[in-house]
DNA sequence: TGTTAGTTGGAAATAATTATCATTAAGGGA
DNA sequence: TCCCTTAATGATAATTATTTCCAACTAACA
């Protein structure tokens, strides 16, 4: 995991540099991607921020989400049940493999994917720009509660 | 790409053997699943039905998908736009290849994935039910175009 | 400190999907 | 073949997640 006070330092920088203000509310959403250790929803993110910050509106965490996404500083996972959750820690596209039970997401590492991705390039003369790689399964704590 | 008809049998035998009923909207859809070389989404599908069939219901569509999909015939590609489209021709999870310019879609064949899906299970000890692969980019005839 | 353009909050609008409910019809049994 | 039961359908309303609108506000810079 990256150093959480680096990446929001990034980011804010990052905000800064493309001609962007730096607002309390701007601060307090940054402060929660660059953790981001758990993968937060939107609503997650309006809850958390809500309790020392009650008029937050939701509109602007969906907002400022869509720029920081758009300067590329939060990966975005789409879920097949509709749902977003954010990481702004690692914000490259890398795999994850998440537990369809307790819904805990671990960060895999893999080495082959590189290779993958030049074999899918060759193989279809595509240019590839993006990818995304999720694993579905049980993790080990609910196959052991399962019995 | 497996043969429509034989894919076509198959999903019908088993709505057949779930106990469900054939009705003429049912076939309509399933004919459509089961070719669905381009991948549709359910308004395209029902854009296309409605040509023969002018009362079919859209609501009718998302039932069908739904259904199909839980008995494991029908793959749902869920896009990072939020749009889904189907694949009931190849209904079990494999690659894809999407142009981010005119939306083609490509299955690659990558033969490195079965030996990546035991790696994850062995490195995070999940039970690996499920996954989804999809790489992004530009395809060849829009990279041409470019110029 | 004043100016200005970007930002915010709250509500309304939008889009995709699901639920509701009265009506219809598939498919098994008499 | 004709009922009868029950699932399926069509049309619409409800739901959910996200985006847009707009008036009021404020960060940033001179």
């Amino acid at each position: 995991m990256a150093d959480p006070k680096k990446r929001f330092e990034i980011i804010i920088q990052k905000l800064r540099d493309n001609g962007h203000k730096i607002t309390p509310q701007r601060l307090a959403i940054v402060k929660i991607l660059a953790e981001s250790e758990d993968h937060p929803s939107v609503e997650n993110i309006h809850v958390q921020i809500k309790k020392d910050f009650p008029t937050m509106s939701l509109a602007t965490v969906y907002r400022n989400i869509v720029l920081i996404k758009s300067l590329g500083e939060v990966l975005e996972l789409g879920f097949p049940d509709g749902s977003n959750r954010y990481d702004g820690n690692k914000p490259n596209p890398h795999p994850h493999v998440i537990c369809i039970k307790c819904k805990k997401i671990v960060d895999p590492d893999l080495d082959s994917l590189d290779e993958m991705k030049k074999e899918v390039a060759s193989e279809t003369n595509f240019e590839i720009l993006n990818h995304r790689l999720d694993f579905f399964g049980i993790c080990s704590d609910c196959l052991a509660e399962k019995v």
